[in-house]
DNA sequence: AATGAATGAGACTTCATTCAT
DNA sequence: TATGAATGAAGTCTCATTCAT
């Protein structure tokens, strides 16, 4: 039914906020199904274990990010806005869910099928970058899109932590990060 | 005594390699004793809990990784070298702890007193590459240092899961990084 | 639920016993689980912990002591009567509860909620002694109730620990202590 | 040598105070030999464990009260002075060591010899104090110790809770309970 | 005689998961 | 389908006692 396919939805919605907000051994089961509105019981009518459930929030969440990130670039035409429709997708994400800092692309170790998917999606999201980077003919592509959104992925923890960031600082971080990686550290700098 | 040293360091060591491959959560306080080769009840002779003992091993492991760093940097002379010599240093950091990956740089949430510290560590370590940036007129240096560092840290997974990986890549990485950083994206193409 | 009920008188007569018998300390949970033919986790689906147990067992104690006690004076006419309807109920709690010698009033130190809840016992308990003694025009209502009731306790130890004690020894010590109480002491001699 | 002796009493001294403040169970070894100045190690030099060392203090302190009730009653003449002083011994012992409450002649259960010891000391307690009553050819004699000395005990939690005692009050006290004893309740009552 | 580092049994408590209703 | 009471394995931490120095 799609009242299954809802409750399910619900039940990825709580898992997301406990997730990332405590971490995957600070959240317990009980959290989620009380955000949920169901009982404890009813999470294993739709997720076999905390692990599977923590694997399926992250994939959804994966793929959705996937999905913006790709949409975005499409409607882009020059190299560097998209670069900075990816840069401003990016931060956006951190900024929006800011309140969940723990749902930010790690797996705890020794879940090695979480590993895996972490693995696919910074695949996929490199594989999307290279392909921007490749049309402008620079070699080595992947490492340069890994250099890229490492930078990105550097600007999450101020995120996170400085309460007063606005989105317009966001802004301006993609801005700057984009600079950077296309014209060097001088960019600024009066020659 | 040195002895209380000695057996402070034992226990140091083998918490290391417990929390470093294992995580803070899958970490056991047993498991460590163990590898220390002492007993349980030894372990809270040196430290008061699960929780001070794995600061005291990431407060040592941040200690030992900001001395070498400035050490080395000092001992070059031009920009290049400069941020060539903290590239090399943060990624053979990742490269010889790649059986401990979890030693890095991460604090469970939950955990104030650690992400204060760890906070306190980035800033130390963003004062230190701010400071090269600085001297060569650069504008907001801090936020160079993020970026060019999270271009290090963005390839911690690499290291880690890449089973083949060898110094020399290590070495071409850290190039390849500090070129980028100063050039820019186009470095390698041809105009 | 009925059923919730039960179970949490359940776990309070088990408590009551181990509590009784061996001592706070000396009590187990995984004791107290067994006699109460449950698990040692449901335990804290009931009492959040041991000494909140602990407490919850002597609240009830208290509660029916004090109850029987009023209701039992209540029906006496004469305050010869009333007295002894008081000594009898005191001492035969002890002789009723002698196999759980530690269940008898008191608590343990560095247990401040405990230590108030017994205070406010005392209080309740000479509260309604001291009333019978007021109706008297007795002075000092409340510093002769603590006498009197004292006086009860002191018996305690030969009532738990010898063996061969029958209730109409009881009965001959109530009547003994209320002689002793309103006469004084040379209430059996020859003038 | 006398220093032993010494060594012995300085441990025994704390031992009193930690018993006597925190209880047995809360008592801890290293506690007792901290303030006794001396290392844990030592403590086993001189008593062969924990419990021992807690029958030990016991010991020393009945003789101790024992010793000098008797020497007090012998001072006096009249059966009324004698219980006085009996009295207000009792009372005052409570009053100075009130920071230890827990030196009150209590015995955790599950320790039999202790418990043995206890009942010895009320037996010889008892048997001064009806020594005093049977030369006043009062019949059960025993009996009437346990009443007398009751009503003293159980003004205890009394003088150790209320912190503005003073030891008038205490005289007061053991002049009541000695006139109430004598004469009954109506003793300071218009006939 | 004195020390204090080391031990390890054992206690309380948590929580993912199950299953009768 | 949904519940939530019950389970019990497992983990952290304490502390009396020992023993090499």
């Amino acid at each position: 039914m799609t009242n299954r396919k809802q409750q399910r939805e619900k039940i990825l919605d709580a898992a997301f906020e406990v997730f990332g907000s405590k971490g995957y051994y600070e959240a317990k089961m009980i959290d989620i199904a009380k955000l949920a509105g169901v009982s404890k019981g009813t999470l294993y009518l739709y997720f076999s274990s905390k692990e599977s459930l923590y694997i399926a929030v992250n994939n959804r969440s994966f793929d959705e990010f996937l999905y913006h990130a790709k949409r975005r670039t499409d409607e882009c035409q020059t190299f560097h806005e998209k670069l900075y429709s990816i840069a401003k997708h990016h931060l956006l994400f951190f900024y929006e869910t800011k309140k969940y800092p723990d749902s930010f692309w790690q797996a705890p170790h020794q879940m090695p099928e979480m590993m895996g998917r972490l693995h696919q999606f910074f695949e996929d999201y490199h594989g999307l970058v290279a392909k921007l980077i490749e049309e402008q003919k620079i070699k080595n592509a992947f490492l340069h899109s890994k250099a890229f959104c490492s930078m990105l992925n550097g600007y999450k923890m101020d995120i996170v932590s400085d309460d007063d960031i606005t989105e317009e600082d966001i802004m301006n971080y993609a801005e700057f990060i984009v600079n950077l990686y296309i014209e060097g550290c001088y960019f600024e700098t009066q020659k």
